[in-house]
RNA sequence: GGGCGGGUGGCGGAACGGUAGACGCAGCGGACUUAAAAUCCGCGGCCGCAAGGCAUGAGGGUUCGAAUCCCUCCUCGCCCA
C-alpha cells in the first residue's frame, strides 16, 4: 500500500510511508549533478547574437525573490518556457533567455520588517536560494546578464528613465486625495486597490491628501488601447485592459441652474441619444456646485447625505444590489435641447472622479436612474422605443436599440443614428461637445517608503523643483538602521538629514531631496530593455542591442498581472519609442498565461487552493528533484494538465512521469549494442518489414505531432505522444525477441526520442545521447525534422455508419477512392441487417475516415 | 449586476463537425519472486448473458453526422462592478 507523505527539504531520510523509487538503473540525481556542471562550465545557455541567425528572446515575468523560496507551483511557469526556448535553440535561433530580480518595493520592505531584517540582508538571500532552485530544476538561463532592480548600477537608470518622462511633460506632482494604505503606511495606485483593498495586505484603504508624483499615462490612453489589436494575447488579458482603460465616447454638455445665472453643471452622458427623456440630474455628493446651488429649506438634508456618502466605499456606492437614495438640492437645471425644467439631485451613485462628476437621469433607458426614479417618484419618460411599443410607459428601462421618440425633431430615426445627429446639432448650436472619457487614471508612483528607488528630484526655494542632473545618478538609497515608515504619511527617508539637505542643482543654494521613492512597478517597467545590455555603465542599453532582441518575442507569466505590470510596462516603451530610442512600441509580442497550481487545504480537508507559504501547503522543487528527479518534475508538470489550466498537486502524477522516464532510459540504456550512429544512411532499405514500417511511421508522426504541439504550448499533449513512440518502441524490441541487434530503424527512434525530449528533460536526454558515444550537448542538436511521406498511414480504418451511428468498421488502402469505400460499406453484413427492407436514399463519404449510408 | 473562461470515466485529461474517453494516475487479473517492491503482459464508461441500448451539466435547434456550431437554463472559476 502506498501512502504519501510531503517530506520537509531538509529531511533527507525516507520515511516508511514515503514513495520510495527504487534508484533502478537510472542514477538521476548523479545523471542531473552530472550534467548541471557540465552546461556551467561551458556556458551553454550564454546568449550568442550571430546576425545570420534569427533571435528568440524568451522572458518570464520579473520575479519578487521572497523568503518563502519557490514551490512547485512557481516552477508552472518556468518550466514550459525553458522548453519553448531550449526548443528554439534547437532550431537554430540566438536565444536570450535571461533572468533577474524585481527586489525593491513593498513586498521585500514588509517581509524585512516582519523578520527585524534589512532588506539590504535579506534580499541577496533570497535570491541565492532562487537561484539555487532555478538551477537545480534546470533552467536554461544566461546567468550573465542577471539583474537585479534594488542595485544601484539597475535603479540609476530607473530614475534616469524617471527624468525621461518628466522631460517630456509625462510625470507630474499634484496634491490630490489618494489610495492610502493605513497598514503599509504609504499611498498606492488605483490598480493596486482590490474591491477597496490593498491587494498586497488587505488592508481597506483609505482617502488622503498628499502632494504625490503621478505618471501621465492617461496621455497614452489611446495608443494603449489601439495597439492591443497588433499583439499576440489572450484575448481575455486583452478584454481586461480595455475595460481598465474604459474609453468611452459621449457628449458634455452645460445645464443652467435656475435662479443662478453665470452658475451651471456640466454633464456627461455616453448616451446623448436619450436626452430629451431627462427627467432629472444629479451631482455627485461631493461636487462644488452643491454647496452653492443647494437652497437653505434642503441644506440639512443635503449636508447629512454628503457626510454619510463620503463615509461609504466606493464599492457599495456602485453596487447594483443597493437601494439607489439621494437627496433633492432644492435647485433646478435646464435641459439644453427642450429647455425643461428637471430637478437637480445629490446621489451617490454619482462618482466625482468620473467625467465631470455630474449625470443627466434617463429612467426610461438606464437602470440606475430608473430605480432611483421609482424611489422619488420621478417622472419616466420613453424616447426609444422598443421594437413593437404600444406607446405606454414602459415599466422597466429599455436599454437597448430602438427607434426614437418624444424628441423632437429627431423621431423615427434609430437611436444609434439619432446619437450623432443629436451631438453634431448640440455642437452647431454650441450647447455641447463631443467627448471621450476613459476610466484610467494616471499612474500614482509615489511610495512614502524606504525600499524604492528615489525620485530624482530636488526641491528648492529659489528654483522650485529642479530635476537631479543625469551626471549625478543615481541618487542613492542612503544606507540606514531604520527604515520603518513613520506613518504620518512622510517617507522614512524624511527623517534622515544626510539624505534630505542637499544643493539645487541650478543655483547651488540649500535646497531638499524628494523624499518618496517610485512603486515597484517603475523597476519592472522596462527591466526587459536592459537584458539586452545589462552591463552598459553610459545608457539604460545600447539602442543597436535592444534593436537586436527586442520586442519580446514570448512573454509568459500569471493572469493576475493582465492590468497593471503589462500596461505600465507597455506605457514606458511606448514613451521610450516616442523619444526615439527604439523601433518598436509594444514590449511583448506573444503572452501567455500560465494556470495555478492548487494543494490540499490543510484546514478544510478535501478542499484545493492555492499553493501558499500562509496555508502551509507549500510543496517545493527541492523535496521533488531530490525524490524524483528534476526531469521528472519537468515532465509531471508539463504532462498533468493543459499549459493554462489550474490543476491540483498530485505526488502519484510525479511518480508516473518517474516511470516514464525510467521506461525511456531503459528502452535505450538496455541495448546501447543495437545503436547504429549512420542509421540515415540505411534507414530507406531496412523498413521492409511491416513492423520497421510501423515504427518508422510512428516516428515521424511524432516529430511532427511534437513540434507542433510544442510551438502551441500544448506540453501535455506533446509529453503523451513521447510516451506512446517509447511504448511502440517497446513493441517493436520484443518483437526483436531480445536479440542482439543493429537497427537502423530502431536508432532512428532512440535518436529522435532523445531530441523531442532533449527541452523536456534535459539532463536525461544528454545523459542518454553520451551514453551512445556522442559528444556535446542536446541543446546544440537540430530539432528532428519529418517526413510526411514516412509519416502518413498507408492502410486505414473506415468507419461505417447508418444514420450516423457506428455500425462496422473496415480496413483499407489509404488511397482508395470514394466509390470503391461506398462499394465496400454497401457490401457489410451490418449495414445490410440494419437496411431490412428500408432503402438508401443517400450516401455520404469522407475518404481515409468514413461511410454514412443514411437509409429510411 | 456585467465581461471572459470552464462543466467529458473513480481522478488529471484526449478528441480538424466524422470510431468519445488518446496518454497517464488509481483499480482489477496474470507473470516473475520464498514474499514484497520494482518490472512486464492483459482488462477497464454505464445497463445487459448476449444482440443491442444509453452516455460528454439540463433542455431545445442546425446537420447525413454534434463533446465540438446556435438558442434557453443550471453550475463552477476568474476579472470588473
Amino acid at each position: 500500500m502506498l501512502t504519501k507523505t510531503i517530506m520537509s527539504s531538509t529531511d533527507t531520510k525516507y520515511s516508511q510511508k514515503t514513495v520510495t523509487p527504487s534508484p533502478a538503473k537510472y542514477n538521476f540525481r548523479e545523471i542531473e549533478a552530472k550534467w548541471q556542471a557540465l552546461w556551467r562550465e561551458a556556458e551553454l545557455f550564454k546568449a550568442s547574437e550571430d546576425p545570420t541567425r534569427p533571435k528568440f528572446y524568451g522572458l518570464e515575468f520579473f520575479p519578487y525573490p521572497s523568503g518563502s523560496g519557490l514551490s512547485v507551483g512557481h516552477c508552472r511557469n518556468y518550466i514550459p518556457t525553458d522548453v519553448f526556448c531550449r526548443y528554439r535553440h534547437m532550431n537554430g535561433d540566438n536565444v536570450l533567455h535571461p533572468m533577474g530580480w524585481d527586489a525593491f518595493g513593498l513586498p521585500a520592505e514588509n517581509e524585512a520588517i516582519r523578520r527585524h531584517a534589512h532588506p539590504r540582508e535579506t534580499v541577496p538571500q533570497y535570491i541565492a536560494t532562487y537561484k539555487r532552485q532555478m538551477n537545480l530544476i534546470g533552467l536554461s538561463y544566461d546567468w550573465s546578464r542577471e539583474v537585479n532592480s534594488s542595485s544601484p548600477d539597475y535603479y540609476r537608470w530607473t530614475q534616469w528613465f524617471f527624468l525621461l518622462l518628466y522631460r517630456r511633460g509625462l510625470a507630474y506632482r499634484s496634491t490630490a486625495p489618494a489610495n492610502w494604505c493605513p497598514s503599509c503606511a504609504t499611498v498606492v495606485a488605483n490598480e493596486e486597490v482590490e474591491q477597496g483593498l490593498h491587494e498586497r495586505c488587505g488592508t481597506p484603504i483609505e482617502k488622503k491628501d498628499l502632494p504625490q508624483w503621478f505618471f501621465r499615462i492617461t496621455a497614452y490612453a489611446d495608443r494603449l488601447l489601439d495597439d492591443l489589436d497588433t499583439v499576440d494575447w489572450p484575448e481575455s488579458i486583452k478584454t481586461m485592459q480595455r475595460n481598465w482603460i474604459g474609453r468611452s465616447v459621449g457628449v458634455e454638455f452645460d445645464m443652467a441652474i435656475e435662479d443662478h445665472p453665470g452658475k451651471a453643471m456640466r454633464v456627461f452622458t455616453t448616451r446623448v441619444d436619450t436626452v430629451f427623456g431627462m427627467s432629472f440630474a444629479v451631482l455627485a455628493p461631493e461636487h462644488p456646485l452643491v454647496a452653492e446651488i443647494t437652497t437653505p429649506e434642503h441644506s440639512l438634508e443635503v449636508q447629512e447625505y454628503v457626510r454619510q456618502a463620503r463615509r461609504t466605499s466606493e464599492i457599495d456606492r456602485l453596487s447594483t444590489d443597493r437601494q439607489r437614495t439621494g437627496c433633492f438640492t432644492g435647485a433646478y437645471a435646464l435641459n439644453p435641447v427642450n429647455n425643461q425644467k428637471v430637478p437637480v439631485f445629490i446621489a451617490d451613485y454619482v462618482l466625482l472622479s468620473y467625467g465631470t462628476g455630474a449625470i443627466m437621469a434617463v429612467p426610461g433607458h438606464d437602470t440606475r436612474d430608473y430605480d432611483f426614479a421609482k424611489n422619488y417618484n420621478l417622472p419616466v419618460t420613453t424616447v426609444i422605443a422598443p421594437e413593437g411599443w404600444d406607446g405606454q410607459t414602459l415599466d422597466s428601462p429599455h436599454t437597448g436599440d430602438g427607434t426614437m421618440v418624444n424628441s423632437g425633431a429627431f423621431n423615427g430615426l434609430s437611436n444609434a443614428e439619432g446619437a450623432h445627429q443629436i451631438a453634431d446639432w448640440m455642437e452647431q448650436r454650441g450647447i455641447g461637445k463631443k467627448q471621450v472619457n476613459y476610466r484610467l487614471r494616471d499612474w500614482l508612483i509615489s511610495r512614502q517608503r524606504y525600499w524604492g528607488a528615489p525620485i530624482p528630484i530636488v526641491h528648492c526655494d529659489k528654483c522650485g523643483e529642479v530635476a537631479v542632473p543625469e551626471d549625478q545618478l543615481p541618487v542613492l538609497l542612503p544606507d540606514v538602521e531604520n527604515y520603518e515608515p513613520p506613518g504620518d504619511g512622510s517617507s522614512p527617508l524624511a527623517g534622515i538629514a544626510d539624505f534630505v539637505n542637499t544643493t539645487c542643482p541650478q543655483c547651488s543654494g540649500p535646497a531638499r531631496r524628494e523624499t518618496d521613492t517610485m512603486g515597484g512597478f517603475a523597476c519592472s517597467s522596462w527591466y526587459f530593455l536592459r537584458y539586452a545590455d545589462p552591463h552598459n555603465d553610459h545608457k539604460p542599453f545600447d539602442p543597436a542591442k535592444a534593436a537586436f532582441w527586442l520586442p519580446v518575442d514570448l512573454y509568459v507569466g500569471g493572469a493576475e498581472h493582465a492590468v497593471m505590470h503589462l500596461l505600465y510596462a507597455r506605457f514606458w516603451t511606448k514613451v521610450i519609442h516616442d523619444a526615439g530610442m527604439i523601433g518598436f512600441v509594444e514590449p511583448f509580442q506573444r503572452l501567455k498565461n500560465q494556470g495555478m497550481m492548487l494543494a490540499p487545504d490543510p484546514e478544510n480537508p478535501g478542499v484545493m487552493v492555492k499553493m501558499s507559504k500562509s496555508k502551509g501547503n507549500v510543496v517545493t522543487p527541492d523535496e521533488m528533484a531530490q525524490k524524483y528527479g528534476a526531469d521528472a518534475l519537468r515532465v509531471y508538470e508539463l504532462f498533468v494538465a493543459p499549459f493554462e489550466d489550474t490543476v491540483p498537486w498530485s505526488e502519484e502524477g510525479i511518480n508516473g512521469a518517474w516511470r516514464f522516464l525510467n521506461r525511456v532510459y531503459r528502452v535505450i540504456a538496455d541495448r546501447p549494442q543495437s545503436w547504429v550512429s549512420n542509421w540515415r544512411e540505411t534507414v530507406r532499405e531496412e523498413t521492409v518489414s511491416e513492423e520497421a514500417r510501423a515504427l518508422a511511421r510512428k516516428t515521424h508522426q511524432t516529430i511532427a505531432k511534437v513540434t507542433q504541439d510544442v510551438s502551441d504550448f500544448a506540453f501535455n499533449t506533446a509529453v503523451s505522444a513521447l510516451m506512446e513512440l517509447t511504448n511502440q518502441m517497446y513493441d517493436f524490441v520484443q518483437a526483436k525477441n531480445g536479440l542482439d541487434y543493429q537497427c537502423a530503424v530502431f536508432s532512428q527512434s532512440v535518436e529522435s526520442l532523445i531530441m523531442l525530449l532533449a527541452p523536456i528533460a534535459p539532463h536525461l536526454a544528454d545523459e542518454l545521447w553520451a551514453m551512445l558515444g556522442n559528444d556535446g550537448f542536446t541543446y546544440n542538436r537540430p530539432w528532428p525534422q519529418y517526413d510526411p511521406e514516412i509519416a502518413r498511414a498507408d492502410t486505414v480504418t473506415i468507419v461505417i455508419q447508418v444514420n450516423g451511428k457506428l455500425r462496422d468498421k473496415v480496413q483499407a488502402p489509404a488511397e482508395t477512392p470514394a466509390d470503391e469505400l461506398e462499394k465496400m460499406a454497401r457490401a457489410s453484413e451490418k449495414v445490410v441487417a440494419a437496411l431490412d427492407g428500408k432503402s438508401i436514399r443517400k450516401v455520404i463519404v469522407v475518404p481515409q475516415k468514413l461511410v454514412n449510408v443514411v437509409i429510411g
